[in-house]
DNA sequence: GCAATGACTGGTA
DNA sequence: TTACCAGCCATTG
């Protein structure tokens, strides 16, 4: 499996009205870091559910702020002013359905 | 094969 | 709160 294929599926698997960290799904595919994910959502990102995973200070992506907050507000993301409140949106991969490389 | 490039992070000021 | 900085690592040229 891709590291591409594996961090889109990621991103797929966010429920609407929640929403994640670059390093988390980073984590969760248990390779690369934030800035790889990144790349892979400036590439295929119009493909996912991409307004999801924001920053760790749950800022959305670079130039893609005020789309994101319009889609986020629309789905009930808590938000707080312009910024995710990953407090209480995070949400906490406890999927079983991803295929990890080495557990 | 090596160097540059990022939709980033966490610490410090 | 924002600003700056060193570290990060797969992908690209």
């Amino acid at each position: 499996m891709d590291y591409v294929e594996q961090v889109l599926t990621a991103v797929e698997s966010i429920p609407p009205g929640r929403a994640c960290a670059y390093s988390d799904l980073a984590e969760l595919v248990g390779r690369g870091g934030p800035r790889q994910v990144g790349q892979v959502m400036a590439r295929y990102g119009d493909a996912v559910p991409w307004w999801r995973v924001v920053r760790a200070d749950g800022r959305p992506a670079r130039g893609l702020e005020e789309e994101a907050l319009a889609r986020l507000r629309a789905e009930g993301t808590p938000l707080r002013g312009d910024r995710v409140d990953l407090g209480r949106a995070r949400f906490t991969f406890l999927w079983k359905g991803i295929e990890r490389d080495s557990p």
